[in-house]
RNA sequence: GCGCACAUGAUCUAGUGGUUAUGAUACGAGGUUCCCAACCUCGUUACCCGAGUUCGAGUCUCGGUGUGCGCACCA
């Protein structure tokens, strides 16, 4: 309890630094705000961006993956072939005698076997027949079922003319919709990846604890297309001696390196450990305290049903474990329901080993003579010609689709006899994702690297970030502002952000230890003092955020610091 | 979406229908100070929004918005 309220204390006291010193603040706060909706302030933004690069730079240096952008407002059609049309939707009824909502396939379930499937007829149908009671207040008086949908939808275009859309709940099917132009990038060999960072947009029933579920949220998502027959060949030799946090589906949580997991069966794809190998790096890198991560496979039943495995990345912070990121296994799913709802090809060719020698020998049809001798029915004579054994013989008597007989007589076919050879095939390539929650990853960044020193009101706040992702690389601050201390100052303030990469912030107000204060409150790596000896020799003071430590060397050698590590 | 609680400067907060709304921190100007939230002087900033009750509303009522918690929801 003491604990809980410890935790409490703690989050309100992040929160409210993060709102002074412009890093995440309530959007729209002059209106009186909008739930689910969140700035990213001065310091913030820079936060952001920083994390962006990191995860880019670190998929990039693969050299099998391109970053792409694609719209946010997304056609209907598009995620009504990829299924979140359906997905997104939930039926809703409402109790007439509590006025309580409830889904109406949830309720349904003692009643149908899967009620998820059934269309919002057959809901309704059922509802009426079963008239489950409230979960509420028991009554079984149900109004009638209204579609509730998780996206938001608009229009493309104005008036009768418009097409209806959505904002896209995931960056995901940009890649899968501009497979075609990744696969001719790629020269047309697997595999390769695609991703993308961007925003996505759900419209939640109640978002809640701040920035963990959004309405408008920051995505980075990438596409990894293998060939499901290909034996996968990855390196796991730098993860032989990392140990994790593994939660499998089944049995107990252990510890294991993920080689192993992989190697006894827990991780089900080469593939899929690979990217769990890489994603711990990248948290890593990005300052996530590694003691707070772990793996959770999910459950059969929990999978999207085209699903062959995922993991889910957890951070533990203070909403406890957070899901974060999502490794899965998605099979063909998506390019397949793209290419049935299109008709384009959504494939790679696979080469056979040795060109396949096909011995053709069957029948087909003479279209000249059994054209005008079926008419309309030809098309259904020919298939069913074209399945019959060589040693078929005719006259034959043919049962049609319909039902309808046809009598094929010998003039109306033809022998077929041929040999083909067959170089490779066409084939659906399969998918495995890591789909990244960046704000929420940002989140954890923030409440790992959160400290607070001391007791009672005086704490001593630190932010011990990583300086890769810190908004501001340096604070340059001026012992006094006089006898020329304030003017090579801001020089050297001036020459930093003129580096490409750096930025650095001036702050000349109040006594030192409170401009350091202020610095390492926001986690600003290092602070350059100009003192009196700088008057002199031309050094300045670098000092550590994270040890205090201070060491004297000269403004070229600061600058030089700072610039290469950016 | 339902229920309960809450909403006062930048942050945290006091305020039981009646003057100019409390305090701390923070922030700004000046002073002081040769390196870790010191000190002195001065200063800026607030009753979530809208209706209502009342002679009078930060305070009471209703509605909205937002926040927290519980239930439900959570690709």
């Amino acid at each position: 309890m003491v604990e809980g309220q410890n935790v409490m204390g703690r989050l309100e006291r992040l929160t409210g630094m993060l709102r002074r010193r412009g890093v995440i603040l309530p959007a729209f706060e002059i209106h009186g705000g909008a739930k689910g909706l969140y700035d990213f302030g001065p310091v913030g933004g820079r936060l952001r961006a920083k994390v962006q690069d990191v995860w880019r730079d670190h998929w990039l240096s693969q050299g099998d993956v391109v970053e792409i952008s694609c719209p946010t407002v997304t056609p209907f059609a598009v995620l009504e072939a990829s299924g979140h049309v359906a997905e997104f939707s939930d039926f809703m009824t409402v109790c007439q005698a509590c006025n309580e909502a409830s889904r109406a396939d949830t309720m349904l379930e003692a009643h149908h076997p899967n009620p998820d499937a059934l269309s919002m007829s057959e809901l309704q149908a059922l509802l009426d027949e079963a008239s489950p009671p409230c979960p509420a207040c028991g009554a079984t008086e149900w109004s009638s079922i209204a579609a509730e949908n998780l996206m938001f939808d608009t229009v493309i275009g104005a008036g009768s003319s418009g097409r209806a859309a959505f904002l896209r709940p995931e960056t995901a099917q940009g890649m899968f919709t501009t497979y075609p132009a990744i696969y001719r990038h790629f020269r047309e060999r697997l595999p390769f990846g695609a991703m993308q960072l961007g925003r996505g947009y759900r419209n939640e029933i109640s978002p809640r604890q701040g920035m963990i579920r959004l309405r408008e949220f920051n995505m980075a998502e990438l596409e990894y297309f293998i060939d499901p027959e290909a034996e996968a060949s990855h390196d796991f030799t730098p993860w032989r001696s990392t140990s994790v946090h593994l939660v499998p589906a089944e049995g107990d949580p252990f510890q294991s390196t993920i080689p192993d997991a992989l190697d006894n069966g827990v991780i089900l794809h080469p593939t899929v450990a690979w990217y769990m190998a890489r994603t711990h790096d990248l948290l890593h890198a990005l300052g996530i305290d590694l003691d707070k991560l772990r793996f959770r496979q999910h459950a059969r039943d929990e999978m999207a049903h085209y699903a062959l495995d995922c993991w889910d990345v957890e951070l533990h912070g203070s909403y406890g474990w957070v899901e974060c990121v999502g490794i899965a296994h998605r099979g063909c799913y998506d390019l397949e329901a793209h290419e049935r709802a299109t008709g384009q090809r959504m494939r790679a060719w696979r080469n056979y080993a040795e060109p396949k020698i096909v011995e053709i020998d069957g029948w087909t049809t003479d279209g000249a003579k059994a054209g005008p001798a079926f008419r309309a029915l030809a098309g259904q004579v020919k298939a069913k010609v074209e399945s019959l054994p060589a040693d078929a013989a005719f006259p034959a008597s043919l049962i049609l689709e319909n039902g309808e007989e046809a009598v094929v007589e010998p003039e109306h076919v033809r022998r077929v006899q041929r040999t083909e050879s067959v170089a490779g095939e066409w084939f659906i390539p399969h998918v495995v994702e890591p789909a990244f929650g960046i704000d929420r990853i940002i989140w954890h960044i923030i409440d790992h690297a959160y400290q607070e020193a001391g007791d009672g009101d005086d704490l001593y706040v630190r932010m011990h970030l990583h300086h890769d992702v810190a908004p501001i690389d340096a604070a340059v601050l001026p012992l006094f502002e006089k006898d020329g201390m304030g003017e090579i100052a801001s020089d050297l303030h001036l020459r930093l952000c003129a580096s490409r990469g750096v930025l650095a912030v001036y702050d000349a107000s109040g006594s030192i230890g409170r401009r350091y204060a202020r610095a390492d409150e926001i986690g600003v790596p290092c602070c350059l003092t100009v003192d009196h000896t700088t008057l002199e020799d031309g050094t300045v003071t670098w000092r550590e955020r994270d040890t205090g430590e201070q060491t004297r060397l000269s403004i070229d050698e600061a600058i030089h610091r700072l610039s290469t590590r950016a």
